[in-house]
DNA sequence: TTACATTTGCCAATATTTGTCAAGTCAAAA
DNA sequence: TTTTGACTTGACAAATATTGGCAAATGTAA
């Protein structure tokens, strides 16, 4: 249950790259990298899917662990959070199944 | 399991009121007051208090709408949202234990 | 039609997020 | 100690997104 910041400096380390040469593969600026891993800035969409394809053999647990943390975000203060949350779950899987049937 | 908006739009014609009267005890402007009960804008968190608290007997519930209607809005579209869902959960009773205890 | 409640479209104001850069820290090598 | 290179930090403007609220449109019942 690691945060999405976590995730990529250990996939980033274990390869044993620089901010720099994943930077440059992905045209992301290395500042906005070393942001990203320490929780200090969350990335965008495309920064997430570049990453997630970049170290590709994690894709899911990469953007799994980004969408729980910006949710985490989004209700973290709240005391009614955790009840938000199971709502929030009900409530996505009712969507899945209504939609998902077209 | 309704939105925040339905439940507001219960709420206010249960009492037999205006979007204008409640409106007006907000101090908040009756067409966006409609906007959201249309779930077509989301209420700022001031909003939602003084609402719920205008609300009282149903004050948890509204948060709870509110609350969850932002987390699924959040992850509506992707295919990863009930597994960020559930790990955002547990990452929510992880810090609430944590934070708890001081 | 008239009167009144609600909805809608629009856009300026406000707020938030983003990218970038210069300066800073830190550790290891020279 | 000085230098080098990797990383971090803070500040800022630019880009995006959200908000408030008006005017016009729509609906509805008398």
């Amino acid at each position: 249950m690691k945060t999405i910041g976590t995730i990529l400096r250990e996939l980033r380390e274990a390869k044993g790259l620089l901010l720099r040469e994943v930077g440059a593969k992905l045209s992301l600026d290395p500042t906005i990298l070393s942001k990203i891993e320490q929780d200090k800035r969350m990335p965008t969409k495309e920064q997430v899917k570049a990453l997630a394809d970049f170290y590709k053999d994690q894709k899911n647990e990469v953007i799994i662990a980004w969408l729980s943390d910006k949710l985490v975000y989004e209700v973290q203060d709240e005391d009614l959070a955790l009840q938000a949350m199971q709502v929030a779950e009900d409530k996505i899987k009712y969507l899945t199944k209504k939609n998902g049937k077209k």
